[in-house]
DNA sequence: GCCACCATGTAATCGGTTACATGATTAA
DNA sequence: TTAATCATGTAACCGATTACATGGTGGC
């Protein structure tokens, strides 16, 4: 069976409740955008084909002359969404840090400006805890465990890159006044 | 002024010293490519490119009949880089985790699987950090100071992945035991 | 003589984003 | 009546990876 980036999306998101296309866009707006994004160029076609395979099963729920079709998984939708939860996984975490790239590079810089990129750094990361602390904070039920456990790792893992930026800030002052 | 992914690259690491198309292949194998991948289809084309604008400058340097071409800096280039490295940035994380989406669909599995995936997720990052600190053990003078915060960065961020993980998992089974 | 490594380069492919087209419904 | 939102869909574009082609050099 071909896999693509949302295949386990729409899947995942489907265990739950049906959807429409444009429901699934607006959760994974909302909440997996953060680590694992999709478009409407990949969802839509996907709902399609994972219609034919059988995975998940559309039906029309227009409201008036307003189309839409809400998809549910099937039996075999569910297991493969098993599956894939379950098969060996590759490298945890693959991340693409344009912050760490330049601070990579940051010796080039006069030390100033190189602590600068540090600074900045950690102001990134206070604002995007901002960001998830007033999604945490939105009303609505309790989320479930793991849908909850994924938003408490952005806002510690926010609030550790924040602390670590400071720490190293202050080292890399002590060091220089030290030496 | 064009820019590609691999641009900030190639000028960030022939700010040091100069270097073959080759030479910059294998060192972003052996550094950044953990958080900033390159490849020979992007690498060859763009030291063609930023030759022709005048931001590096290429020199022969065959050995025999093997052909071999090493860049250099050129003012312009450095410019150009220190520009990269004081532009405003945009969001400063930006991560693709596969572990993260199946924790964010595990309440799909029973309690015990999903346990399981927190379980190796903590794997993950211990074998990650392995890898770290063999490349921390390598022999060879000491990096600059910029080039081994990015390294700590690495390691200190897969021991707090690590951690993080083991805490969730006692917690998550505390609760389970106490409810 | 062979294998590992040095070295350059490109064509084909693939997957994803962007942008657009289209139109209905609802609340201000 | 107008703006925001609901709703579906696709074509064009873009950028990156993969895979291949080609060949020299050095050590075993």
């Amino acid at each position: 069976m071909k896999q693509t980036a949302v295949t386990p999306v729409v899947l995942g998101l489907l265990a739950t409740r049906p959807l429409s296309g444009y429901d699934i866009k607006t959760i994974v707006d909302r909440s997996t955008r953060f680590f694992w994004a999709a478009s409407y160029g990949q969802i839509y076609p996907e709902l399609k084909r994972l219609e034919q395979e059988g995975l998940i099963d559309g039906a029309d729920a227009s409201n008036g002359n307003r189309g839409r079709r809400v998809y549910e998984l099937t039996p075999a939708g569910h297991e493969t969404l098993v599956a894939w939860l379950t098969s060996p996984t590759g490298p945890a975490v693959e991340l693409r840090d344009e912050s760490l790239l330049r601070l990579f590079f940051a010796d080039a810089l006069p030390r100033e400006y190189a602590l600068g990129l540090l600074e900045s750094r950690k102001r990134g990361h206070e604002e995007f805890l901002e960001v998830l602390h007033a999604i945490a904070n939105l009303p609505g039920g309790k989320d479930p465990d793991f849908v909850d456990l994924v938003l408490r790792w952005g806002i510690d893992f926010n609030e550790w890159g924040a602390r670590w930026c400071q720490e190293q800030l202050e080292r890399l002052q002590s060091e220089k006044t030290t030496s």
